[in-house]
DNA sequence: CACAAGACCTGGCAGC
DNA sequence: TGCTGCCAGGTCTTGT
């Protein structure tokens, strides 16, 4: 499950791979994903060369020279690069074949993902067209932020996990971003003042810096486009780790369930 | 509009 | 060992 570093950990890793490739057909042996992958897929992406991968909140978005591929990794999906011979294993549902012999291959046990075809611009397909602001683009800032929150009485975490407010942030570095800028996950994000938001958009901006530099904190069943299992993150610091001690203080970390999801805070370092 | 809750899936794990 | 229930990184839809 990918949150933003993870996917662009994977995009880092395929695109050299991938740019300039001849696409020489799609083999898709389960359509039902988080929506079924159309029948026209695969005749709309044979024989089309890749341009380019980029990403686009948790989306990766294959450029072809007509229309683009959009990829999401939902909560267990992953990609990896194989050669001819190697046999599927239980949930590689899709596969992009390469005329460098390669193929790429979409495995996701929990089938939340989703590999979509779009006649046109990616950003202009309606999963990509109501997204907020990128968090490490120069308009997502403090202020940014404040202004969005006016108003808002839901929790500062589920907030800051809005995709409309802004892309990128799951459930894991949320908790992270709110340790690192001493806010308590729950408060009202309406009824956090200015210099709150400050620090919080330049937490998340640095959580997120730093985990793309690890290569994407993961847990168990990512693997790196190399076919590498993926490392899970010692660098957590409130994620996953109810009753240690905070880092920073040594206070118990308690955990909390806010919107359905886990969440992790330090009771003395957050207010 | 803002918000909460449920739905979508499978696999792994703890507990009995 | 085998069952049962609970938990998991993300969206999307529905209902208030």
């Amino acid at each position: 499950m990918p949150e933003l570093p993870e996917v662009e950990t994977a995009r880092r890793g395929l695109a050299p791979a991938l740019r300039a490739q001849r696409i020489l057909g799609l083999v898709v042996r389960e359509r039902r994903l988080r929506v079924p992958l159309d029948a026209t897929t695969e005749d709309a992406v044979a024989g089309q060369r890749i341009l380019n991968l980029r990403r686009r909140a948790k989306y990766l978005i294959l450029e072809l020279e007509r229309g683009a591929l959009l990829l999401h990794l939902g909560m267990s999906g992953s990609l990896r690069l194989v050669t001819e011979d190697t046999p599927y294993r239980p949930h590689d549902h899709v596969e992009l074949v390469l005329a460098n012999g390669l193929k790429l291959r979409f495995h996701d046990p929990r089938r939340f993902g989703l590999v979509q075809w779009t006649p046109g611009p990616a950003e202009a397909h309606p999963s990509l067209s109501g997204l907020g602001p990128e968090p490490l683009a120069a308009v997502f800032d403090g202020a940014y932020l404040h202004r969005r929150a006016q108003g808002r009485r839901a929790a500062v975490k589920t907030f800051i996990m809005d995709q409309r407010i802004v892309v990128g942030v799951g459930n894991i570095y949320a908790s992270e971003s709110l340790h690192l800028a001493g806010i308590h996950p729950a408060r009202a994000a309406g009824c956090i003042a200015a210099p709150g938001y400050e620090r919080l958009a330049t937490s998340i901006k640095t959580v997120l810096e730093h985990a793309i530099e690890q290569g994407g904190t993961t847990l168990r069943d990512f693997v790196r486009e190399d076919g590498a299992p993926g490392y899970f993150s010692r660098a957590l610091r409130v994620y996953g780790r109810a009753d240690a001690p905070c880092l920073t203080c040594g206070t118990p970390i308690q955990p909390l369930r806010l919107g359905q999801r886990a969440s992790f805070f330090c009771p003395h370092c957050q207010r």
